[in-house]
DNA sequence: GTATAACAAATCATATACAATCCAAAGGCG
DNA sequence: CGCCTTTGGATTGTATATGATTTGTTATAC
């Protein structure tokens, strides 16, 4: 044995991959970030093949965007990106919810109001970033139980390009997070009564349609250049 | 000048790629296919780096599965794989149709017609590759108009899972197709009517569930093992 | 006859080396 | 002074070579 039992089990092209893909989550490579292959692989001590690798990997899940013999950069959403993401995402998470909810214990209802009563305090105390966690954590117990693993992988996908925009919430439209926890409160109460499929996956969709609308009327009214980045 | 210029302009990565994915396409390279780097490598006289490059990239679109060295092979669709393919696509597409309803044209709708009536002769003759082709053309020129290209992404993404199943709706239930081009005709005509968009939005939904539950329904009255790999 | 262990072949995984390409800054020319 | 050309450096793209892992096979013991 030359090296040990644990440390061959992942390859250099995973280690890579996870290694990039943890710090553009944690927001240290941010959207347009140049990956420079040479660079990460000295910093990592590999050979840049299975950086390269990696690399190619994480574009063809929207993380990064790839130029021939120019290179990476971290993918950056501009706002018609944004709109389209986000109208997708309404789809997507509207179905999800609906699927789900034939599924949704009393239990998972309770952890999830319980979450969703965090994120209030987080509107008290100006949290944006334990706000935005919370969100997410608050329709994973929705989706949890979905069925369809194929659109959970989707809505995942979905998640992760929205993720170049950190507390999107909080940045773009003031008093919007207000809104959103009472719309919680409301796809809620649906579930719980045992209300139509239909109705449920609507009152889902809509509950993300609303952020995007807000969004756009925001953008409107202050007539300036998009925050997020062209 | 030491090459054309046309042929230097693709790189080597990106030919075995479309190279793999056509002959995937084509039916030559069928699921369950081992995909073997070297052997790829020396068809196409490159090296096995692109090759393997391709290769994950193919992966991460759905097209292959990839074992660590083990190596990889043509995706294969089990039976719950094909049900939650189907129902993410019937959602997907009751979406495209539904946002592309208000930008669908006179000219479309007639061209989408007549692609319909065509599939009607093939059931007449017979051509079930030609059916399915056509299928696929008519719900493009449906989708064709959506506004929002990520989910357009989508859409094709599911059709590409899908094609591993050649012809499906011929081979899985008998009549079904029948149904199909009915049901074709009743979404040309919401749409031309200028129907509310969650109608135009679920007719487009059902006409893709419908042949889920037609499979679904077969496979429980023919008790036997499924015709999708297992 | 079956099961286990050692071995051999095939294949994947990655390091290294070099060629091809792009970008930017410096220099020449009008 | 501004625009075009050139050139150097940096970076990507690919080939080759070698190491690591798996799989299939054969021989031997029970």
């Amino acid at each position: 044995m030359t090296s040990l039992p644990g440390t061959s089990s992942r390859s250099k092209s995973e280690q890579a991959y996870s290694w990039i893909r943890s710090r553009i989550e944690e927001g240290i490579f941010v959207p347009g970030y140049r990956l420079v292959l040479g660079a990460i692989a000295k910093e990592l001590d590999i050979s840049v093949v299975p950086v390269r690798e990696a690399i190619r990997r994480l574009e063809a899940e929207g993380l990064v965007t790839f130029e021939r013999n120019v290179g990476a950069q971290v993918a950056m959403l501009n706002e018609t990106g944004y709109v389209t993401t986000m109208q997708t995402l309404s789809i997507l998470e509207g179905a999800a919810t609906m699927l789900s909810a034939p599924f949704i214990t009393e239990t998972a209802i309770a952890a999830a109001r319980a979450v969703n009563a965090e994120m209030a305090d987080c509107l008290e105390h100006f949290d944006p970033h334990r706000f935005t966690e919370l969100n997410r954590e608050f329709h994973s117990i929705l989706f949890e139980q979905c069925p369809n693993d194929n659109l959970l992988d989707l809505v995942h996908r979905g998640w992760n390009s929205l993720n170049m925009l950190r507390d999107s919430t909080f940045s773009f439209v003031p008093g919007r997070a207000h809104q959103s926890v009472a719309e919680h409160e409301g796809i809620l109460a649906l579930i719980e009564s045992g209300a139509d499929s239909l109705e449920i996956e609507l009152a889902a969709r809509a509950h993300r349609t609303r952020t995007l609308d807000a969004f756009t009327e925001y953008q409107a009214r202050h007539k300036r250049p998009s925050p997020v980045q062209p």
